[in-house]
DNA sequence: CGCGTTTGTGAGAGCGCTCCCACGGTCGGG
DNA sequence: CCCGACCGTGGGAGCGCTCTCACAAACGCG
């Protein structure tokens, strides 16, 4: 309420309170160890001076910032503008955050330019850890962050043996539960669109894919897109090429899956009838495609939301599991 | 390069390269009144001990914090969990962000509660500006921000006398290219669907529809959506009802357009034969839709730049102008 | 009733940085 | 050739906080 142009400091507080600076300090840090009547004369100048700490001055003598930094690579939001992911992770992690009372840094890793600005960052000790999400590849930021102390964790099972802990969902269950329902629909030809081979997403879906065929001996039809409703409509062309009796495919992402359902409308087959189709991730628009359509659902949000639980156990030294494994489940609806 | 577990601070990078804790400061933050050799030898012990500015300690003295802060409300990434404008706006500010050497501090209001959270922390000048995204209604923040002399700028005119500057669209002329491109085409009937009424690109857009028809004498058809696809669908039903003969529609956004064109699809209408469809956003998604949706394309990556740039021009305590209307143009595709 | 022990509070140092001011050296003008 | 102006550098204070340590007061025990 103050409109004082400078800031309360400890020491005013303490003055107004009639106590040092050191019991404000206690006070102010929810230390019991202060008598009630203090405390309570304590809460009250901090309140009539409108007393919020200084951050920095904190920051500087405790080493801990609060903050919490999630590196987004850049192409999660460029090339996936419309990707349900990203919007999905940082409101899952906000929540996390908040609940814990930390703040979110939120930094692209377009150029890799940026990528040296963010080691500085990190390095620096600016944040008290940093998430990783969907990265490609093998990206040595998170390793490299570990190795000199600096708690990290990904979103996505890092490829190479993992430097650091991990949340990922159960790509190959998610997929095995989507061609087993095509399977038990009684479809003969099943193909895919896998997603690119340089993410472990893209990776494991077409290995749960190839798993789940080779259990009940069907030949696979694999074509590759990168993830993008563009690629997903190429590939399908490629698929129907390939084998024009195909009557199912499993998308490995509801973006792809949409390209999918473009192309097969115009080559004029009817979904599910002549071809069922399934997708992966549950995308909001994925319940307004036509037909709406059927897909592996990830807990995208609760993703968000583990990376930070671990995040905050790894930088209390506290021991965490190399990797969280969350389920996913099959949304049934009109594609396949 | 070197791996110590303790950072080196500026006494060390002083003592190693021969000079005084003031000199080396002086050459780190970029003063030229240091000797050319001298700089070079602080530079090199920078280097070698690989040294970074403590941000805390120089926040401490300067009272900068370099880092923005940008609140979105939590309905942005929610109820519009594939809004395109969510990501844009984070992508473009971003991008001007990390140009400018900041950090961005990324916070959701959701509750009440972050909202205080987020006051507190603006007003505790832990952030050196802060920048509101498409918020709601008459939201008090951001000018009691700014009436505290924090640095405050806002997307999206804030409703009711401005408290604070914004970058926003030209709603009216925008929605004026779309009306009048569907007149041309010799549209007769011409209806809205348009935005919550609570929100200044739901009721300027409105107003342009209004203001567009009148000029050509025609009648207006209006339904309302709260900018969610299921609501267009619905909204486009409502005006089905109210015109059977309506031969064109202009949607307030495209996620509300997709929604029209499926409703339009189930009542067996032809895009755009029966019923001409434009949005308004431009969305990733615009481009694959059924027919590919012709729409309004607002610079969304532009409005996040130019906020930022707006504010840190605020925060150096240039003069700055109220408003900045970034043009929008119509992108025709298919669907009208 | 005096002792040690516990409990609650205050004094003071110091986190790493910037910035003001003082100081020594170099230069030009009278 | 001496003195004032000027430029580059170092010394030192202090930003606002936490935390260790010392200390005073209150307690329980023999």
């Amino acid at each position: 309420m103050t409109s004082a142009r400078e800031r309360p400091t400890l020491e005013e507080v303490a003055r107004r309170a009639g106590v040092s600076r050191a019991t404000v300090s206690r006070v102010v840090n929810g230390s019991t160890t202060v008598a009630p009547p203090i405390q309570e004369a304590v809460r009250r100048a901090v309140r009539e001076l409108g007393y919020v700490p200084n951050l920095a001055a904190r920051t500087l003598v405790t080493q801990r910032t609060d903050s919490i930094a999630l590196v987004l690579p850049e192409t999660a939001t460029r090339v996936f503008s419309d990707d349900p992911l990203f919007p999905g992770i940082v409101r899952g992690v906000s929540q996390e955050l908040e609940a814990a009372d930390r703040q979110l840094v939120l930094m692209m890793a377009g150029s890799a330019a940026s990528h040296d600005r963010i080691e500085r960052y990190a390095m620096g000790r600016h944040v008290d850890g940093v998430m990783f999400a969907s990265m490609h590849g093998m990206d040595p930021l998170p390793g490299a962050l570990a190795r000199i102390g600096m708690p990290a964790v990904c979103s996505g099972r890092p490829l190479g043996r993992p430097a650091v802990p991990y949340v990922d969902i159960d790509h190959v269950a998610g997929v095995a539960s989507a061609v087993r329902h095509l399977l038990d629909a009684g479809r003969q030809r099943i193909a895919t669109i896998a997603g690119p081979q340089d993410m472990v997403a893209g990776i494991e879906r077409l290995a749960g894919y190839r798993e789940a065929l080779r259990d009940s001996h069907r030949r696979s039809i694999v074509a590759v897109g990168d993830f993008t409703r563009e690629s997903g409509a190429i590939a399908m062309r490629h698929l129907l090429d390939d084998d024009p009796k195909l009557d199912a495919v499993f998308v490995a992402s509801d973006l792809m899956a949409d390209g999918a359902l473009r192309t097969l409308r115009e080559v004029g087959r009817r979904v599910p009838a002549d071809v069922a189709v399934i997708g992966f991730d549950d995308a909001e628009f994925a319940r307004y495609t036509d037909p709406p359509l059927t897909t592996v659902r990830q807990p995208i949000i609760e993703i968000g939301r583990e990376m930070v639980r671990l995040l905050l156990r790894l930088a209390e030294g506290e021991p965490v599991e190399e990797a969280l494994i969350l389920p996913t489940h099959l949304v049934v609806r009109d594609s396949g």
